[in-house]
DNA sequence: GTGTCAAGATATATTACTAAATTAGTATCT
DNA sequence: AGATACTAATTTAGTAATATATCTTGACAC
């Protein structure tokens, strides 16, 4: 049950099922989507197929105009910083590009949190990073749960720069975790990250700023290599 | 019309009141929703109201459990980086911490971004950015073409780093110019924004990934000092 | 050419109903 | 008395049929 950072299943089946359908491009962008085949197709009501469409369309997924049509917005106006719409990206088949792309994100976003959260971490924040990396440290063999607290470890790290809006990286990392995870499996028992992790812990917690951002600097180019290792580039 | 950067009302004015209460803090956190008094209050359908709901809980603000009800959920939940969101929090009264961590977000990626672009930026990004360059030099006087040319060229410039996630930052960055376009009013205009940006497309067109890190860098972090004394910290 | 008007199409809203899920209370049995 | 099983109440979720509002297109007049 790797269902850690999977959120609840908020949305109902139809939205999953819909979603599905865009995202892998089965409709492609800039399809015109024909409600009443979808309703049959699905077998839902019309109004529950709006539900969903309303959904996507506050994912900025689709765009509905009346008498023109629903159509399947460009995908650059998707918003893939969205939870859902990670979760459902990582659900087809593996995109090496997103990947990438979540990879590079981290590398800006992570260090320069690091740098902030060693300039205002409280107690409380120390403590919960500290909590993760114990747990970390003996989920030595249980891949599950060493994935659940090495994303508590960030979580609790992002959490300690005391900015909302880099806290929602928290989303874009999880989906990185749950990708890499699906590319792995087995990872090479030789490297600990539990040694990386604390250096940057004790790092924020001596205050160092630049130090922090260059343990994590390391951290994550690391992930980054092996990544670029794995898949084969 | 300053309306350059203010979404097409794509979803009706029913989820704008209702955002509105919420994000006001209106109906506060954990707060249980009672959708028939909603529905009298907002004088709509309880169709329209459910659908209404749909697009807050695709937005992470409220939560749906049967039987339950329908609660609003924390604010670390909610998709703070979603372009509406971040709107519906701009229209209410300035939240001087919401600035500062736009713009603490703005300096932590658009540095990043302006390398990335040294380093990929093709023909077509190039221009465009100078196109905007232009508009910008041509729009003195002219506050609202300004600030449209303006997002146009960070706009670009995250394009240019050819990474979709970090395109999706432009929803962070058109909020922090709307905002702070609120408070400023009418900037120095001993202070033109021209020449500190053409340093960093200079940097990019050379390709030199360093010096256009350090040109935005230099932009970002003016823009933020700017912004403090305004604010009046 | 430009503006106005009518017709058609389609999303959006309404009403009223049924179904499903889950909590809490109640009764029953041992 | 305590645990289990049943029942009721509440509230979201879904269905269906219908009406309305609004946008697009094309035609027609000016």
């Amino acid at each position: 049950m790797l269902a850690g950072y999977q959120l609840r299943g908020v949305h109902g089946q139809t939205v999953e099922a819909l979603a599905r359908r865009i995202l892998s491009g089965e409709i492609p962008e800039g399809a015109t989507l024909d409600l009443l085949a979808l309703r049959e197709e699905l077998d839902v009501s019309l109004t529950a197929l709006r539900e969903a469409l309303k959904v996507l369309s506050a994912k900025g997924i689709i765009d509905a105009r009346q008498k023109r049509g629903t159509f399947v917005q460009p995908r650059s106006t998707w918003n893939m910083l969205d939870g859902d719409v990670l979760r459902w990206r990582s659900a087809g088949p593996p995109d090496p590009d997103l990947l990438e792309h979540l990879a590079e994100v981290r590398s800006i976003v992570e260090p320069a949190a690091a740098k902030l959260a060693a300039q205002r971490a409280t107690d409380t924040d120390l403590a919960d990073m500290d909590d993760a990396l114990t747990r970390m440290a003996g989920a030595a063999g249980k891949p599950g749960e060493l994935v659940d607290a090495d994303l508590d470890f960030h979580r609790a790290l992002l959490g300690a720069t005391h900015n909302q809006l880099v806290v929602q990286m928290e989303r874009v990392i999880a989906s990185g975790l749950a990708m890499r995870d699906q590319v792995v499996h087995n990872a090479d028992p030789a490297d600990d990250p539990v040694p990386s992790h604390r250096k940057v812990l004790e790092a924020i917690r001596a205050g160092d700023a630049e130090a922090a951002e260059q343990a994590m600097r390391a951290l994550v180019d690391k992930a980054s290599e092996d990544l670029r290792r794995i898949s084969g580039h």
